[in-house]
DNA sequence: CTGAAAGCGCTAACAA
DNA sequence: TTGTTAGCGCTTTCAG
């Protein structure tokens, strides 16, 4: 009796050879679609294939060809909410979708702290993955230099906090924030409050330095009471808005520097009596295409999302074809998106 | 010049036996703890092994040792939204955190149709991980049989819809919801609406099963228009909810099936002027201990969800280290929550 | 177009 | 306690 009980015992290329009345390296050709193989080989290999069932081992085959074919997408979430973000939500789909064409796989990876940043930094070091993409890079983080020092390629999502040459694809997230500010003042706002991200992202940070550009540039104040800390969470928008109006009941319009903390600032908004836009008009950051679901309808600076997912993929397969010397980066433009919010 | 150009080529083991002056046999033996090894000796290789940075290939090992310490925990999101889902966030976590302890990977493989189903399936068989923890599974799933037939460890996080010999965890979602109902009976009403999850999933169908058992051991009739089916979403909650009062506005309790719908349903009951729980009462269902950090806080059947995720390693462990036989299966208790909302 | 042979880096008997 | 040796399954020159 054969071995029905044990784990099956894949079969190898020389079982497959055998069968197919031809040797190792014929199997192998037919199996990596090289050209060079006769079409009466190829087929006898191919049924052989199919009645063994036959799958390459991955180990085998890495490890003479030093390529594993899986790159990896690491998510930081030291806050326990970041994983609901539709941001990330929508990065992962992307890029999934992105490399769904290809013969590449994709891993996702979870850090929730530093500890779990290392491990992911040897697993990646022990030869797992081809390349990586780091998303959610906050500023003390540890894995960039890790990754970088073992010479894996890499690509950020989101503009270092250094100067690194890192490559990196992000939205211009201060050019948004810039016209966004302008567009409130120019519509003629004079109390023009924000609800920042996280400042230790720097999107958070750049979002905060554009509203103040455009402040800056329309010849108005950046008042300290106008500006109030969020976490990019609906539930942190609400209460950064509650803050605000109790701070500065006189605001009559607001930045929110993203759109789950938009919804929450509306809700905020709906429940303290203020009507939008004619008492407060309200302008998002759109990170993952919801603003136009939203009601009511929501005005935003959007990101073209479409764009930047690919151009994530594409910059890290250039780094491990090895092609172009440099690490290069993309900042992808934003636009404004008027809607009945302002 | 060394090569600081291209890819840091790393390390062997013979260069780090070389320089520590032991065979590779000794090295290996340092590496993988091996008791028998002299303090001198060990010594020597450990410094040779910082020195020279050296990382073991994990390609090479596995490749002898039929093992890759790594498992995946397979998110199956055909659905946009599934992905916030809080239930989804807290086992990645749970997960993920049982494994940070010991030595190994945890890797997150989503799919978002059943392309990409098979291309996970073809992941796990070509060796890449030792086992699997599926999530979500659906009615028309093809990976569980994929994974099944290759013998690949898998543990079910949710009980399968067919009733096949596989390993799952499962929290009592019948039970749970016959619960709920029956105190909701208990407590004098008699209208009592329910919000379903998907009926496509597993969880959904029980706990429909539940409360439906609990109203008929009520004595209470099961009507129809007191039935809505959501999305185990927010927004999918309010609408179900909505539609509910619209159908039936003589409803004085609704059991949500979810805590992220019950969120919308007490959202749209307060919209509708209903006062919870005078005028409606409200259980929910608790995925991800979010109940207790609602407002108002909501009673809820809560999930041992410490409980949960150690289980699911715990069985895939103990399938993959071969032990037991058959494939070993957890059903969870629940116990209802009492809270201001019921 | 095909096969023989030499490894990829590591582990695991088996001897010493 | 240590070293020697033989592979794990695959790709890839290099001859034929």
């Amino acid at each position: 009796m054969t071995d029905t009980t044990s784990r099956a015992a894949s079969p190898t290329l020389d079982e497959v050879a055998v069968l197919a009345g031809v040797s190792r390296a014929t199997v192998s050709r037919v199996v990596n679609d090289s050209p060079k193989v006769s079409p009466e080989a190829r087929q006898a290999v191919l049924s052989a294939v199919a009645q063994l069932r036959y799958v390459p081992n991955r180990m085998a085959r890495s490890l003479v060809t030093r390529r594993t074919d899986t790159v990896a997408l690491v998510l930081n979430e030291p806050n326990t909410q970041v994983f609901s973000d539709p941001f990330f939500a929508s990065i992962v789909r992307g890029v999934s979708a992105t490399l769904a064409d290809t013969d590449l796989n994709l891993v996702l990876l979870t850090a929730q702290d530093e500890r779990e940043q290392e491990k992911i930094g040897r697993y990646a070091r022990q030869g797992h993955v081809d390349g990586v993409i780091l998303m959610s890079v906050h500023s003390d983080d540890p894995l960039p230099d890790i990754l970088e020092e073992a010479g894996i390629p890499l690509v950020l999502c989101g503009r270092p906090f250094d100067d690194r040459a890192v490559a990196y694809v992000d939205a211009d997230n201060r050019g948004g924030a810039r016209e966004a500010a302008a567009y409130l003042a120019a519509s003629g706002r004079r109390r023009i409050a924000t609800i920042t991200g996280p400042l230790d992202m720097i999107a958070g940070v750049d979002r905060l330095a554009g509203y103040q550009a455009g402040l800056a540039a329309a010849g108005q104040e950046v008042r300290a009471d106008l500006l109030a800390e969020g976490d990019f969470t609906e539930v942190g928008g609400a209460r950064a808005m509650a803050a605000l109006l109790e701070r500065a009941p006189d605001l009559d319009a607001v930045f929110v520097a993203s759109d789950p903390m938009a919804v929450g600032a509306l809700r905020a908004l709906r429940e303290a009596g203020r009507r939008v836009p004619e008492d407060v008009a309200v302008v998002g950051f759109d990170d993952a295409a919801v603003a136009e679901r939203c009601d009511p309808p929501l005005t935003t600076v959007a990101q073209p999302l479409t764009d930047m997912t690919p151009l994530l993929t594409e910059l890290l397969l250039r780094q491990i074809e090895g092609v172009g010397e440099q690490a290069e980066s993309r900042v992808c433009r934003t636009h404004l998106v008027r809607r009945a919010s302002a």
